[in-house]
DNA sequence: TCAATAATGAGTTTGAGTATCACTAAAGCA
DNA sequence: TGCTTTAGTGATACTCAAACTCATTATTGA
């Protein structure tokens, strides 16, 4: 019998049953990434477990995005940002002054998929969505936007 | 009195209205681009333009980027890639298997991105969706999917 | 407990992109 | 048209994230 100590799945179970092994490396990983609420990057990860080789860091960072069990967002320049998928299907918010990155699930976004779909030639087989923003506490800390962000996001009001 | 060849702007003169001198590597550059109608990398124009420095070609892209000029999408593994806009608001089909990129427009968007921002605490100040597509000829020449691509992408049908 | 092998980590390599800086060429003006 | 200013260029060196290699280690199932 086991005790649910939160709705996210086991991420050492979710791998044991794909055949991978239960390692101290990959626990220890899974450890740190958990406590990262708001999305990290492979140095993030790589800082905070010195005793942890480098490559062994991205290998299971790939292995986690390949099974689901995090999530890769592209954005601003530098390097790739991960976060944990806390639900299954769901999109992101960036803010642009902090970086925060956060998710979102929108039932309407998938009705737009279909219609749009209908438009296009070819088969639409999966689709991203971030939203930009500036976040509650970067509003109320009261600071413009950086200069040539909206050009070079290629962003869209 | 100047004859329109075509509806794509004229980019020399908008870096010029900008201030910007046009100079051969630029021009030589704005030709290369043109050509490559699916979307190109910075090592693409370094390829094809063997007598340009390679620091100018990412210093053209940059700038071309921040004038609005051209667009950088960052998918599957590897460089991002660009592509000419050619129309001001607009967003990106991604063949997942020949890499293909195409633009699309959808006012459904627009409307979207304001149900969804009701919703969210902050502000919205900008998105970008991106759709995963299997394109017309991909379909007729019949291979299927790669795997491990549909989670990897972090995809959602 | 042991054998098979998946996983690791140290070190090396790659490759995209940036910084530096002396040189070049574009543009405005005399 | 030539001159001057300075934006722009290109060769080179450098940075940094990420991948590769391979000998060693740890995990698992028997």
């Amino acid at each position: 019998m086991t005790t649910v100590l939160s709705s996210r799945p086991d991420i050492m179970a979710i791998l044991e049953d794909r055949g991978y092994r239960s390692t101290v490396p990959r626990r220890a990983i899974v450890r740190v990434i958990e406590e990262m609420q708001e999305g990290f990057t492979a140095e993030d990860v790589v800082r905070k477990l010195p005793t942890i080789g480098r490559a062994t860091v991205f290998r299971t960072l790939k292995l986690f995005l390949e099974t689901g069990i995090i999530c890769r967002l592209n954005l601003l320049d530098g390097a790739p940002r991960y976060m944990l998928s806390r639900v299954e299907h769901h999109h992101h918010t960036v803010c642009v002054r902090c970086g925060k990155v956060g998710e979102f699930r929108a039932a309407t976004v998938e009705r737009l998929m279909r219609i749009i779909g209908g438009d296009l030639s070819g088969e639409i087989v999966g689709h991203r969505i971030e939203l930009y923003v500036v976040c509650e506490q970067c509003i109320e800390s009261g600071a413009s936007l950086p200069q040539n962000l909206h050009s070079s996001l290629h962003m869209h009001s």
